[in-house]
DNA sequence: ATCCCTGCAAATCGTTTGCATTGTA
DNA sequence: TACAATGCAAACGATTTGCAGGGAT
């Protein structure tokens, strides 16, 4: 909790630009609220969950639902400006950094979720595609175990 | 829907063999029910959903509920005889027939899941611990996209 | 003035739980 | 006879939807 966060990270305005824009070309409103996920994705690294994202949006504007923030994620993910990252129990996490595919490493104790740079999982989707004679369009591909912190609590 | 299906594949009895063996060194009773579950998640490889079982436990024994189907697929779960491939948005699927982890490819049109053979993943795992620090215990490798019948169709 | 967006509440859906009843070892 | 498993219904949690009111173009 008490980490060192440099403020926003760099290239956090740049991408909030780029959501921005995209919700313009699509004859989307930029609505203060929306701003305001949009502000929390392009500025947090944490995978955050609707909830944690409705929790921060709600500190800047008391009245907003639940619901806006899951309409606007809705809108985003098909965008491609955010990446849902879908668990079956847990609910889903949203990463708006890195808005394509990539692999995931979760920590089952604390749902910390890492994204690491990995090879490109491209062969990988190649040879399923091959394999399997489906056409792969997207993938998700999540690892499971402990986090550094959670390996030396456990 | 007809393809021809040499009736329950081979291998079958065995696992089943199997199943209840793990259920029996459990400390665990092999219900009428239960059996039920086992052989079909035994006998199909088509990663049925908890309705598709329900529905065929159903068929042998009418007043079952689908409250026993999921308590009885939790206990698989916990003794590792069965995979849960857990969809966000699509309830969980399940693979009784090779219950260790390995990717899948998943129709998005019409739900069908393939597990062809893959270079194990166990290479990709140990660079996502690598670099993450995570340590990692499971994964769950997953392909979207239009399988090769609904390929056609679209 | 129109149309989109918001916010609230109610509805859904998959899954879990509590508990009385039943069946089995 | 005990004790575990079943079955039913109620509870749950995440997400979606319907709709009236409010804002922005």
């Amino acid at each position: 909790m008490s980490k060192r966060r440099p403020a926003p990270p760099q290239g956090n305005q740049q991408r909030i630009e780029e959501m921005t824009q995209a919700l313009r070309e699509a004859g989307q409103r930029v609505t203060p609220q929306r701003l305001a996920v949009l502000k929390i994705l392009a500025g947090s690294s944490e995978h955050p969950s609707v909830e944690k994202i409705y929790e921060q949006v709600a500190r800047e504007f008391p009245t907003t639902s639940l619901a806006t923030v899951y309409k606007t994620l809705t809108m985003l993910k098909s965008l491609n400006q955010v990446l849902e990252l879908g668990f079956a129990h847990w609910g889903s996490r949203y990463d708006g950094k890195t808005p394509h595919p990539h692999p995931h490493a979760v920590c089952l104790r604390c749902g910390a979720i890492a994204d690491p740079d990995m090879p490109p999982a491209e062969d990988m989707a190649r040879e399923m595609a091959r394999r399997s004679g489906y056409r792969i369009d997207a993938h998700q591909l999540d690892f499971f175990g402990l986090c550094p912190r959670c390996q030396k609590k456990a």
